[in-house]
DNA sequence: CTAGTAATGTGATTTTTGTCACATTTTAAA
DNA sequence: TTTAAAATGTGACAAAAATCACATTACTAG
């Protein structure tokens, strides 16, 4: 599919005219699963759009520890993203790909200028940034709130539905880097879960019953 | 000093039609210490401006816990209140007064006019999206990455730093609720920082030394 | 001035989470 | 098929933080 198709069906808010705009300036890229969108340490210079796949995006601290904040899917932005390309500072954050993906860097300038020029990119600009705020508020409920145990209940469950399965596939070691814990407490709490008939645990994958 | 002429100091980016604007739209209220800007579970139908004084954000859960995510400014604006006004859903979160206070509230509608009428009013929702989402970063960056003690370390400064003195004015049970944690540990621990000469101890008062 | 309340100090104990040190199991690659 | 690597299981222990139970010390209102 072409890249007016694809943006008409998955940014339905975008108007025929900033389409148009995004496809002059934009830059189509694909990635493979477990490779890097952002690195720490990185200048950011565009806005990620999402075309296709499933992103994480963390935050890392100066040991290399990460940290989960959310998830990008198709027809979403980094908010993030875009704080730091107007900022032009470096990164404190990291997006890998966890599902492959297809994505549109939108470089900085493109940004300002369309925000006068194109109401349906000054509301999506908007609208991530209320949306991501949410979300990045319910992970601060989470870690300041809640015990481990809660929160990997709610890791599960949110993992499950940005990927529309009941199925987790991820290793206790991943879902360990991602709560910044250690891989024997995930799989100490993942058996009792098991116990408790919340879960079954396969290798690599976690199936949520019910 | 009449709302213009204190917006034009507090809020220099304002142009002068969007400061006449407002003037014809916006409320001036005074809140005395110690008073609930916001209340939880609290519609909001319009947005904060600080003119003058010091206001404390806190998310809080189910239980009643407190978390203090930031503090406003004059000058600067609640983006929160602006997400759930635009939501339209209650809020979870609480603001409350620390140092006498004078506010602007601008009703929701206002607001979306406004983006698309006054480039500055745009600009300054923007700006402070881009603030708030970056404070709320490091504030996970606290919980998810650091001890309780290095907490303290960073609520002490932030809290200096915000009031422009060294001396913060604040209860040992005060700083708890903040942190959501005990007043006990924070006593230990404050009581640790002064045998390592970093404060010194007053009632309801806590000194940084340097 | 004094009674009562708020703030702080402190020991003892428990709970939660993290760490270490391995064993066992599963999978993929040579 | 062997073998190396990755993933998981588990006991023992350490550390951090929370909780309980009071004592002590300041203030403040009457």
């Amino acid at each position: 599919m072409d890249i007016k198709s694809s943006l008409e069906l998955i940014f339905p808010i975008f108007s025929e005219e900033l389409i148009t705009a995004i496809e002059s300036v934009a830059l189509l890229k694909h990635y493979k699963q477990g490779s890097d969108l952002i690195k720490s340490k990185q200048y950011i210079r565009s806005t990620i759009l999402v075309l296709k796949g499933k992103v994480k995006v963390y935050r890392e601290d100066e040991d290399g520890n990460e940290f989960l904040l959310y998830y990008l899917l198709p027809g979403q932005a980094c908010a993030i993203s875009m704080i730091c390309a107007t900022k032009q500072e470096t990164s404190e954050i990291l997006a890998t790909v966890t599902e492959d993906a297809e994505v549109l860097l939108i470089p900085l300038q493109a940004m300002s200028t369309w925000a006068t020029e194109h109401k349906s990119w000054y509301t999506f600009v908007i609208e991530t940034y209320q949306q991501r705020f949410d979300e990045v508020l319910q992970v601060i409920d989470q870690i300041a709130f809640r015990s481990l145990d809660e929160r990997l209940e709610f890791y599960l469950k949110r993992n499950a539905k940005t990927s529309g399965t009941n199925i987790i596939n991820a290793s206790h070691q991943e879902i360990a880097a991602d709560l910044n814990t250690s891989r024997e407490v995930i799989s100490r709490l993942l058996k009792k879960m098991e116990q408790r008939g919340f879960v079954k645990l396969h290798r690599n994958a976690i199936e949520m019953v019910i």
